[in-house]
DNA sequence: AACTATTTATAACC
DNA sequence: TGGTTATAAATAGTT
C-alpha cells in the first residue's frame, strides 16, 4: 500500500526499518483494536521494536488473563499446530502472488515506567485521532446523512450508560 | 474498506460478525506477518474467535518465549501515572482538529439559511459524539485501568459536557 | 511530521 | 461457501 510494492522480506537499511516499523506498528495495533470491537473477542499482541522494546495490546481481556487463558486451554496446542497451518498456507500464497508481481499498549523496556504508560496512552491517542479525521472526512462528504432520532436516542444511552460508569469508578477512587 | 464504511462498534448481526472475524483474521495475521518480517521483529499474537476458539500466531520467537520475555519485565506491573499530561494534550488536539474542520462543514445548499444552521448543528454535535466514541471504546474495554482520578474528572466533565449537548439536540429534534 | 500515489484490505454482492 | 468488485484504508516514497 504505497508508492510501490515492496518485496516481502526483511528491510536491510535499518533507518527505513525503523520508519516502517513505527507506520505498521500502528496500523497493526489498529487492526488488532477493530477485530475484537466488530467481532466482540479477546485478543492479545505482544511484540518487540527493532531495538529491542516490548509492546502490548490487549482488548477484551487483560493480557494476563489471555496468557492465562492460553495456557489452561488444553488443547491449545491443537489449536496452534491448526492455526500454524492457516498461517503456512496463507504466507505460500502470499509468496506465490509476490512471484507474480507482497486501550492498552504498553511500551516496557528502557524508558521508565512513566514513559511506558505515556507512550502506551500516546500511541492510542494517535489511533484515535486518525480515526476521528477519518470520521471527519466523511462528514464533510455527506453530512446529510446524520439525522435520524432513532440514532441520537441511541448515543445519548450510550452516553448514560458510560458517565454512569464513569462516576462510579470516580468514586471508588475518591473513597480510597 | 469496503462497499461502505462501516461503524467501528460490535456488529450485531451474528452471522455478519462470524464472516468479518473470519476475514479480518486473516489480514490481521498478515500485518502480524509482515511486520514481523520486514522489520525483523518477534510477534505474538493470541485471540479467541466468536464462538471461543484460541488462534495463536507467532513470528521469530515462540509464543512461550514471547510470554517469557513478557514475564521477565515486570516493572510495569507496579506502574502508577502521575500526571496524565501527554494524554491531554492529544485529547486536545483532537479537539482542536475537530473545531478547525467546524467552518468547512457549514457548506452552503440550496435549502436556505435555516437549513444550514442546523445541519451545522448537526455536523458539530456528530464530531463530538465521534470523539467520545472512540474514547468510549478504549474505557469500557478495561474500566478499571484508569489511574488517575484527574484524570478520571477530566472525563467526567467531557461526558457530562457532550451528554448534555447531544440531550439538547435530542430535546430539539423530539419537539418538531 | 505531512503528504500523495499506490497498493492492500475488506463490505457488499454473487 | 468461496470468489468478485467497488470502495475504504494503509502505507512507501517523498518533502
Amino acid at each position: 500500500m504505497g508508492r510501490v510494492k515492496i518485496q516481502m522480506k526483511k528491510i536491510e537499511d535499518r533507518q527505513q526499518r525503523n520508519i516502517s516499523f513505527a507506520k505498521r506498528k500502528n496500523g497493526l495495533l489498529k487492526k488488532a483494536y477493530e477485530l475484537s470491537l466488530l467481532c466482540d473477542v479477546a485478543v492479545g499482541l505482544i511484540f518487540f521494536s527493532p531495538s529491542g522494546k516490548l509492546f502490548i495490546f490487549d482488548a477484551k481481556l487483560s493480557i494476563e488473563d489471555i496468557i492465562e487463558k492460553y495456557n489452561s486451554q488444553p488443547t491449545y496446542k491443537n489449536a496452534r499446530l491448526k492455526d500454524a497451518t492457516a498461517i503456512e498456507e496463507l504466507i505460500a500464497k502470499m509468496r506465490k502472488e509476490s512471484m507474480r508481481s507482497g486501550p492498552n499498549l504498553r511500551k516496557i523496556h528502557d524508558d521508565g515506567v512513566r514513559n511506558q504508560i505515556q507512550q502506551k496512552k500516546i500511541d492510542e491517542c494517535r489511533i484515535k485521532l486518525a480515526e476521528v479525521e477519518r470520521e471527519l472526512g466523511r462528514y464533510l462528504k455527506s453530512p446529510n446523512q446524520w439525522e435520524s432520532l432513532a440514532e441520537l436516542i441511541d448515543r445519548v444511552e450510550l452516553l448514560e450508560t458510560t458517565l454512569a460508569k464513569v462516576q462510579s469508578r470516580k468514586k471508588e477512587l475518591e473513597s480510597k
